[in-house]
DNA sequence: CATTATACAGACCAATTGGTATGTTACAAG
DNA sequence: CTTGTAACATACCAATTGGTCTGTATAATG
């Protein structure tokens, strides 16, 4: 937040980007004005321009961070789900318990999804943009589709499902559990909408459980 | 679309509504201009100022018009239900699969939410305006909720499950399909991934089953 | 130290936009 | 038919906004 003593273009670029977030999470993109992002970033409108050559520019190199921060944080946390179980079945679910911990964490609620904001106002982003949303939402779709391939190998499922929309499922519980956030303002959604997906998987993949039920956690 | 000959200021407000309605979830609010609005409605500003004080006056009617249909939708679907089946697990199952049935009718993707619209642009509307929001989602929870202790009061769960949070399942899955079909151009999203609750609240519900897998339907 | 390019700062501009003011037309009441 | 009011239409305005232009300070380079 706080502007730096020496000159230093890279943090500045970032103070842009993260002021530009910020904002266009509660704002939307359109209403999002320039001199509000440099405003924030306790910057000029100079400095902007010689950062990014327009505002769609702008809108690109976000959602371009945004994009590989997710993919990143997505292949660690996947990376340390299959380092501590060594079942599919296990390490999916870790990965989702992984999530749900950091989103728990979080003193705030988390502000939202770029990807969702981006998408109810399409229509202002050319095709390279919104082309980055297709991939992660591909990505997200692939990795864990070939995990969940695994442990239905493994493990035959109770029922006969459709692979590729249960690998969507976090995904789509996740933008949904976000709005539910912003909407009511309950930082504990996320958790609790991911949670139910685990004990679906649990329940699908899962052993034949004899008789009781186990007591609430 | 088309102009009526004669006056008729109710329709002329409504093809109003629905010009911008459908702006709104392509552009979001703000790049939403009076002007686009008038157009697409063939009509002009005049008529638009008349009917409408301003344009977060707009905004207002608008969710208004958007949440009372949505509410009016779930209980007619709900009275369904309940008439087409005794049993309350049947009658979630059921109302879930009408819904499912109405995405994959559409012959377009479904165009979006107006709810995750506003709420991905909420600093520009007023408390009033994002009251609506709230009431629908707790509207959802309350309906979905009161029918899923129904439910477990016949069918004990197989897993202690939080019911709040279940009862939030559905609409958050769908506002996760939503933008799921808006980002792929798939308009199979929603009942894919709907199909997936009703599968986890057979598992959840139903009776243990004996052995094998059934076939896929 | 001189030079030059980078990294800003801030005044300025043209276009857009929500809103208004004024006019005109349909339609119902008397 | 007259008249008044609701339902528009359109020209216009002030404010906002993305973007530019000019100027300046910093820092790397020779």
């Amino acid at each position: 937040m706080d502007a730096p003593r020496t000159r230093d273009p890279e943090r500045t670029r970032e103070r842009i980007l993260d002021s530009a977030q910020a904002l266009i999470l509660d704002h939307g993109f359109s209403a999002t004005t320039v001199d509000a992002v440099v405003g924030r970033a306790g910057t000029t409108k100079g400095a902007f321009f010689h950062h990014f050559g327009s505002k769609s520019d702008l809108a690109r190199a976000l959602v371009e961070r945004y994009a590989a921060l997710d993919r990143s944080h997505l292949e660690e946390s996947l990376a340390r789900a299959e380092k501590l179980a060594s079942d599919p079945l296990q390490q999916v679910l870790l990965l989702i318990a992984l999530y749900e911990e950091e989103f728990e964490a979080m003193d705030e609620p988390f502000p939202g999804c770029l990807f969702a904001s981006y998408i109810y106002e399409s229509k202002l982003f050319d095709t390279a943009t919104l082309e980055v949303l297709r991939d992660s939402t591909l990505l997200w779709r692939r990795v864990m589709r070939a995990k969940l391939e695994e442990v239905a190998a493994l493990h035959p499922p109770r029922r006969a499902v459709d692979m590729e929309s249960l690998a969507d499922l976090f995904y789509s519980l996740s933008e949904g559990a976000f709005i539910m956030t912003k909407t009511l303002g309950d930082k504990t959604m996320l958790a609790r909408q991911a949670r139910h997906l685990r004990t679906y998987l649990e329940l699908l993949f899962g052993p034949a459980e004899a008789g009781a039920t186990p007591p609430p956690s």
